[in-house]
DNA sequence: CGTATTTGACCCGCGC
DNA sequence: GCGCGGGTCAAATACG
């Protein structure tokens, strides 16, 4: 997920939060002779070294507490994400009640007691199992529905995402609206699973696939026993989003496969937002983003070397 | 030889 | 009723 895409990491770090919100940018921009002179100042004898450890220890009090504000406002961003996230799952989920027209399904399989599985908002786990919902064939029956946008190398060709569960290919058909072929699949981990799948390349962007999912899976994920057996993390963090996108419709997904170390294990049929495992890892990503920015790291330099300056200024 | 994939035929809903 | 288009089936084929 590229966050400094779409936020801000330039951070004014040379605001001093434990001395008020002024910014004291200017005071660190000496002038460049006196600051070559500056650092070539030698120190003072009377200086003791109880004094200078005193003043290290309090600046590294200062950044501490520098850090810990960062930290701070690194939450609040996440919870301002968290809450526009969810708005905007709303205004979609709201926008696809009216969009998604009653589209009857074929009848063998509104007979079907596996299409009970009915949630218009791809994310909760509810799944109801009365038998009452698959004899009311008027009724709009539609099984879980989320698409996932997985970015891909271009030049392949293989319509295949690997989201952790097992498929089976059943069908490919040219579609109207997109020259490329849309591939069909249905889980093939369980017998009884009526998950399907379609993957299709996004029109806009060949390197993009779309995978829409449909259904809910009636056993658990493969990589999740592995994990629950196992130790390997890394395989249920493949399974958090890296980026979320802005579709027509319908609760949506991108994963960035091209980057993804653990691509083969990526779950992306019903992203937890909300769990902590992936609000560790937004932060972590969150982070990670703004330690790549140059502008974050440069920013970060700025003012480290321009408190040492400060508190090297106020020893003389 | 068993399993997975391919692909043309078929089914079915929908609009005209 | 008919044609179109999306979705599914299943025989043929490929692959390990």
């Amino acid at each position: 997920m590229d966050y400094s895409s779409w936020v801000d990491t330039s951070l004014d770090l040379n605001s001093k939060p434990l001395r008020g919100h002024e910014v004291l940018l200017e005071k660190f921009r000496l002038p460049k002779e006196e600051e070559a002179s500056f650092v070539e100042r030698p120190r003072k004898n009377n200086v003791s070294v109880k004094e200078e450890t005193g003043a290290l220890v309090e600046e590294l009090n200062r950044i501490s507490a520098e850090n810990k504000k960062l930290t701070e406002m690194l939450t609040v961003m996440c919870e301002n994400y968290n809450a526009l996230k969810s708005q905007f799952m709303d205004y979609v989920s709201k926008n696809r009640e009216i969009e998604v027209a009653p589209s009857k399904k074929r009848k063998s399989e509104s007979s079907n007691n596996n299409d009970n599985n009915i949630t218009m908002n791809g994310n909760s786990e509810s799944s109801s199992t009365d038998e009452e919902s698959c004899k009311r064939p008027k009724e709009v029956v539609k099984a879980k529905i989320s698409r996932v946008y997985v970015r891909t190398e271009a030049a392949d060709t293989s319509l295949v995402v690997k989201d952790g569960y097992q498929w089976r290919k059943y069908g490919q058909k040219v579609t109207r609206d997109n020259p490329c072929p849309r591939a069909y699949f249905k889980c093939s981990f369980a017998p009884s699973c009526p998950v399907k799948k379609k993957v299709q390349r996004s029109v806009e962007d060949q390197s993009v696939l779309v995978a829409t999912y449909e259904g809910e899976h009636n056993h658990s994920h493969p990589t999740q026993m592995e994990a629950t057996s196992g130790s390997n993390r890394s395989l249920a963090l493949g399974s958090v989003p890296c980026s979320t996108s802005f579709p027509s419709s319908g609760p949506t997904v991108t994963l960035d496969l091209t980057k993804s170390k653990s691509s083969t294990d990526a779950k992306s049929s019903a992203p937890r937002m909300d769990a902590p495992e992936v609000r560790q890892f937004l932060v972590e990503q969150m982070a990670s983003s703004l330690t790549k920015d140059p502008k974050f790291t440069a920013a970060l330099a700025a003012a480290i070397s321009g408190k040492v300056f400060e508190q090297n200024l106020t020893e003389k």
